[in-house]
DNA sequence: AATGTGACATACC
DNA sequence: TGGTATGCCACAT
């Protein structure tokens, strides 16, 4: 239903999410800064929400908060979909959360030459 | 057209 | 240490 014609924002935090490789995990913040608008972080969430009705597979279980915490597994299928997704990629949880996150986080700052 | 809301993050009591 | 307030932008109503 949404039209992603225009290159928006949204557009670009799926360019990035699908961009974040297989074992990997990064926030909604460093997408945001990353596209140069670190205090939009809600969007990327939003982007996720609405990635749900595209047709393009956007990787929205790797994308967790600051804490490495999956908040948006409400979002998924079940309560647990988002997190079997990713220890399918081989990450570990307590508590919906995400052990060793520094060590799984992906920065597209980082990672990503601008 | 205006208002409210949201899978966050930061700053400030 | 922890709750409240604010920014930010797209989308739904």
């Amino acid at each position: 239903m949404p039209k992603r014609e225009n290159e928006t924002f949204f557009n670009l935090v799926f360019e990035v999410v699908k961009l974040i490789p297989e074992g990997r995990v990064t926030t909604y913040g460093a997408i945001a800064r990353y596209l140069g608008a670190a205090k939009s972080s809600r969007m990327v969430g939003w982007a996720m929400n609405v990635s749900h009705f595209l047709e393009e597979k956007i990787p929205a279980h790797r994308v967790v908060n600051r804490n490495g915490l999956l908040t948006g597994k409400a979002h998924f299928g079940t309560s647990n979909q988002m997190q079997k997704l990713l220890e399918n990629e081989g990450l570990r949880f307590q508590e919906d959360q995400i052990l060793d996150f520094e060590k799984f986080f992906w920065d597209p700052n980082k990672e990503l030459v601008l």
